[in-house]
DNA sequence: CTAATATGAATGAACG
DNA sequence: CGTTCATTCATATTAG
């Protein structure tokens, strides 16, 4: 029984009376097979990111096979592009010094996590009309090759000016951002 | 397995929740409670986009606390600010599966003004003189500073000595050392 | 049962 | 400011 209620999971903020008990009530929503069949059948025919119309659509329909919220679909959708390049960094250089790892463990590595039959896109349209198909059929993912400082570093950003609101009343809500 | 292979700062990974980032560098900024129910007192106070100078002072407010830098008070109410209307938009309609209700619910978001509004004018006021503002001598400058984020060596650059009597702060923690 | 994993959810950081 | 990426946290699920 997933009752999920909205659940707010505090980060850590609630650690105190973690001890043993259930107490935050974070249910959190669990997908069936049907609406995971089709979440990776839309992702494998390359919807990536959906937008919120999309999302909501795509809502609609898996709310048939339980219930389900748009963000839901929004998050799968999130988790899944990102543990998908996840795992693809992870092999991507595929080390020489890990070669004495056994294959079953192997499969981790090299086997592709969507090895589920891609449906035609037509009965992927069929099933839900509501993609546009431009969106993603012949599309390439935009592989901004993007630089991506990850330390921090200063990154010379808010250089918005700031006129004289150190003399205004707080109220006055400066729209000059950035 | 949980393999920490990325090398960089190994944050704690399964480490309790809570704990702000003690002795890690370059890591992301974890917010302490405290901070969050500050940042969290000044977002519902009806500030939404501080000021360079306003940043500065909470910065410097929340120090107290723990880590930090400019730049995160400046996300963190930009995701703040961002994430509120997200969800407005993903909102899901509780979706009873039988009953088809979804008219009237639909477009519930058709005026959006509403939040960008202090609810209060005079408890901004107040809200925000708890934080002396009046830290630049002429206030006619435009000071157009910018904020400068330290670099990676953040090594405890608040001399704040925590004593011992403020481990446990009470939950309004602006009025107490205001 | 406990430990490890898979994954939903959250959020800091940053892009366009 | 909306959107997207990356990392982390919490929990459901599964392996041992």
């Amino acid at each position: 029984m997933e009752e999920n209620m909205s659940g707010f999971c505090i980060r850590g903020a609630s650690v105190s009376a973690n001890s043993r008990s259930t107490g935050t009530k974070c249910g959190r929503w669990n997908p069936t097979t049907e609406q995971v069949n089709l979440l990776t059948e839309l992702f494998s025919s390359g919807l990536r990111t959906p937008t919120t119309a999309q999302i909501q659509k795509i809502s609609t329909q898996l709310s048939f096979y339980g219930k389900i919220e748009s963000k839901n679909v929004f998050y799968w959708f999130q988790n899944h592009k990102a543990r998908e390049r996840q795992k693809r960094r992870k092999v991507s250089f595929d080390d020489d010094k890990d070669v004495n790892i056994g294959r079953e463990n192997a499969r981790i590595l090299s086997t592709q996590n969507f090895a589920y039959q891609v449906s035609e896109p037509e009965r992927l349209t069929q099933t839900l009309e509501l993609f546009p198909l431009n969106s993603f059929g012949g599309e390439s993912e935009p592989q901004k090759l993007r630089v991506h400082a990850n330390e921090c570093r200063d990154t010379t950003m808010f250089s918005y000016k700031m006129g004289e609101q150190m003399d205004h009343p707080p109220l006055d809500l400066r729209l000059s951002f950035m």
